[in-house]
DNA sequence: GTGGTCTAGACCACC
DNA sequence: GTGGTCTAGACCACA
């Protein structure tokens, strides 16, 4: 996690923990780590996990079980896409349109740039 | 200015004069407005500008002379370019990029968005 | 603090903050005191000490963790000491030279004046 | 003259005033520039020399006749010297030998750098 | 008129 | 508890 962010740490946990479930790592329908677990790994204070994991319950990604953990429900992917989709295109995608603009970056480098990434990040994928 | 915006309204003025000098609407090399001026126009207190004005001094975007006023660098428009640029690749990118290919939104979307884009917000350009 | 001095407080801040590290009297790489225990103890106002760390963090001598606090970079001595070495060397130097030769005060003088001086200000050392 | 500079510009001009005074530039008992031709000279408001000139008669180091101009006494150069020094080593100079502690700046290098200094800026000099 | 600094006090998100 | 931002208002030195 990255402390001088913008981001707060909790909205970083939630963001990771979309990423390993849209990407698989993590099976849907499953129990996901529990708070202190996730709390080692990403070394944070686990009220700061708990209160990912309450984020994203709120938004209907996971669920709970008392006294068991949480679980990622059957439409969780679903579910992330639809929050994030929205909000990405509503929100974020006018304010990085301007900086292209005003850095003059063209749509040709950024295609470039794009399968670069891709192929550097997700080489596993056909 | 947005006052329920996540971005502190320091950092969104002195992105709008980011703005007005790249797009030519302010002369480089010369005066930019007055703290106080400014401070008027975006309707905040002067402090607040004071402090964009700061930031914008301490990126070398702009320059001020004792009792005069700020002036914008003979370079600002390269200033900012290379220091958003840098910034914008290094860090915006890959995060977008994650997003983009987390919520498969096809480059041909993209394009077809950005264009749309471009012709409502700046409508004048060729 | 000295309120009737050219130099802004919150550069003498910076300045106490600085020689704190520099003597050891504050451990690197720990934790420094919160911008309210700084503010009672040098009895100025909190924004003033905040300024002061805001300063110190741009120049790269401490930084922030989000609802913890400031911490001492590893590596805040040499910081510090590259960025006023260089800054004492290319600007103030040439100053004092320059009034050292007007006012005709020879090396000898001023050697005479440092012993004197280290030895006031710090008996410890050996 | 430098505008971005702690020093006030007036104070700026007094002390090069000093400086030719010093280095026999301007012959002492005789007339030295008017405001105006200072003015162009240095690139700045007639205001603001004619501010160093009386922060200079203040200090008995020039003075003026009605109607004719400004004057560098007999006694100038002594006055500058009993004033400056007398500052220079109260004021300036514990700050100046704090930092050369801190800063790990021996005697002896300072003693290199004075040569240098001396035969760079007044090779003229026996 | 310009910027520069400081205060007092408020409110917020975050850990 | 921590820092972060903003306001309102004051005072100052400077050009």
């Amino acid at each position: 996690m990255n402390f001088n962010d913008q981001q707060a740490i909790y909205l970083q946990i939630a963001d990771y923990i979309c990423e390993q479930l849209l990407l698989d790592q993590w099976p849907a329908s499953e129990r996901i780590p529990s708070v202190r677990d996730l709390a080692a790994v990403v070394e944070v204070n686990p009220n700061t996990v708990m209160r990912a994991y309450d984020f994203l319950q709120q938004k209907q990604v996971i669920y709970n079980k008392r006294g068991i953990g949480f679980f990622a429900g059957e439409e969780a992917k679903q579910q992330i896409i639809a929050y994030r989709k929205e909000r990405f295109l509503a929100e974020e995608l006018p304010a990085f349109f301007k900086t292209l603009y005003l850095l003059d970056i063209s749509m040709e480098e950024l295609q470039q740039r794009y399968n670069t990434f891709v192929s550097d990040t997700y080489p596993d994928q056909p």
